[in-house]
DNA sequence: TCTGGGGTCCTAGGACCC
DNA sequence: TCTGGGGTCCTAGGACCC
């Protein structure tokens, strides 16, 4: 069993992690300022942070702010590699490993304790080997919750190693700014601001129902709760993702119809591909749209049954576009992005519905496995497609 | 040269059902 | 005929993250 309640958990972060990549593969770019991107920075070294450049901002003020930099195209081919091999270090320390992107994961090492030693020795362990057999830097936290570990590893960027003990909690917690908290930007920050608030600790001395007066129910509890350092979520390996997306930037060209139409066949047609090699089905199609005044809207349609199928997502897609028409008309359209969600497991049907014979204690055999599996709401699904008649239908979630 | 491309989760109203 | 409460699903928007 390695399932524990109480942690410690790793929170492992790669440091500036393409322009890492970038450094790592041309020795020309070590120790010097490197940007990934071109139209805006997808991510920058550290020499380049220390002139102020800050992932997102737009190419133009990067090179102003930072004119010795080096700009590189992104290879997102050689970042996903990168990435496989620093996971494959994670799975190799424990099997409790839950990826957030490309770059991070929590691990969870309770249970470890006797094989690996310390949390804090299989932490330095972990980074030594990513260094040595991927030969990129990672920064790692570790901390009796996920929050905690996450705001630790943050604290001790770039290239470091943070341990909060157990009972230091608190101390290393309040003095933070609450920018550091994970779900508190910009807006966030600035209703806090506003009312004098500024650090963790003072976040905590609110009260809950002053925040959920400032910040609404959910961010107000959530809040509340990490302030006080409650964070009972687990680490869930296997997380499967929920949505899949696609778009282009349109610069400010006005676009025809028909160069739209391209696009977005071009988006819809990568996306349905992306789809059926994950083995997936969607039932909601979304497009979203970005004008000129950087204002965004989304448009998007459920249809009545999972597919992968490239014609029919792009006939949904085709319709949100259509009515979307006087919206566009008005206002410059400058990015077009196509979103899949309510994302099913391809086949999983098979499992449920091939007994539709007389004989009903099987299925409800068949139905109590894939409500301990999948949970009830399958359960509902499965019974209500298995009513119409529609076998083939995929209709269990991941 | 002001703003890419990929995601997650929450809220809120309306439709619909029991 | 009038009425309520509770639940789910869909749509649109918003905040946030890397």
């Amino acid at each position: 069993m390695f399932v524990s309640l109480e942690g410690p958990i790793l929170h492992a972060d790669l440091d500036a992690f393409y322009a890492s990549v970038e450094q790592r593969d041309d020795p020309a770019l070590r120790g010097r300022p490197v940007i990934v991107g071109g139209g805006v920075v997808l991510a920058a070294s550290y020499e380049a942070k220390a002139c102020g450049v800050r992932t997102a901002m737009g190419g133009g003020l990067a090179r102003r702010m930072c004119p010795q930099a080096i700009v590189v195209p992104p290879r997102m081919a050689a970042y996903s590699e990168a990435s496989r091999a620093v996971f494959g270090v994670f799975e190799r320390t424990t099997p409790l490993v839950e990826g957030i992107s490309i770059d991070e994961a929590f691990l969870d090492v309770g249970g470890l304790a006797r094989i690996s030693g310390t949390p804090a020795r299989i932490a330095a362990v972990l980074r030594r080997e990513v260094a040595e057999q991927v030969g990129l830097p990672i920064t790692v936290g570790v901390a009796r919750t996920k929050f905690l570990a996450k705001v630790a590893s943050g604290v001790a960027k770039p290239d470091g190693l943070l341990v909060v003990p157990h009972d230091g909690e608190l101390a290393f917690l309040h003095p933070l700014p609450v920018e550091r908290l994970w779900g508190v930007g910009e807006v966030t920050s600035g209703k806090l601001r506003r009312r004098g608030v500024r650090t963790v600790g003072e976040v905590a001395a609110l009260g809950e129902a002053t925040l959920v007066s400032i910040l609404g129910r959910g961010a107000g509890r959530h809040l509340h709760a990490l302030a006080h350092n409650h964070d009972p979520r687990p680490v869930q390996p296997g997380k499967r993702r929920r949505s899949m997306g696609a778009q282009r930037a349109l610069g400010r060209g006005r676009r025809s119809p028909a160069e739209l139409d391209e696009i977005l066949a071009g988006l819809v047609d990568k996306l349905a591909r992306r789809l059926r090699s994950a083995g997936r089905v969607c039932r909601t199609v979304t497009i979203r749209l970005r004008f000129a005044d950087f204002t965004r809207a989304t448009r998007s349609h459920t249809l009545r049954g999972a597919t992968d199928s490239t014609e029919a997502i792009l006939a949904a897609a085709r319709e949100l576009l259509r009515a979307a028409g006087p919206l566009i008309e008005d206002s410059g359209l400058t990015l077009l992005g196509v979103a899949l969600s309510n994302l099913d497991s391809h086949g999983a049907v098979q499992l449920a519905l091939p007994f539709d014979g007389p004989d009903t204690t099987v299925l409800d055999e068949t139905l109590d496995s894939v409500r301990d599996r999948f949970g009830a709401k399958a359960v509902t699904r499965a019974m209500l497609l298995h009513q119409e008649d529609r076998p083939s239908l995929p209709l269990l979630p991941d």
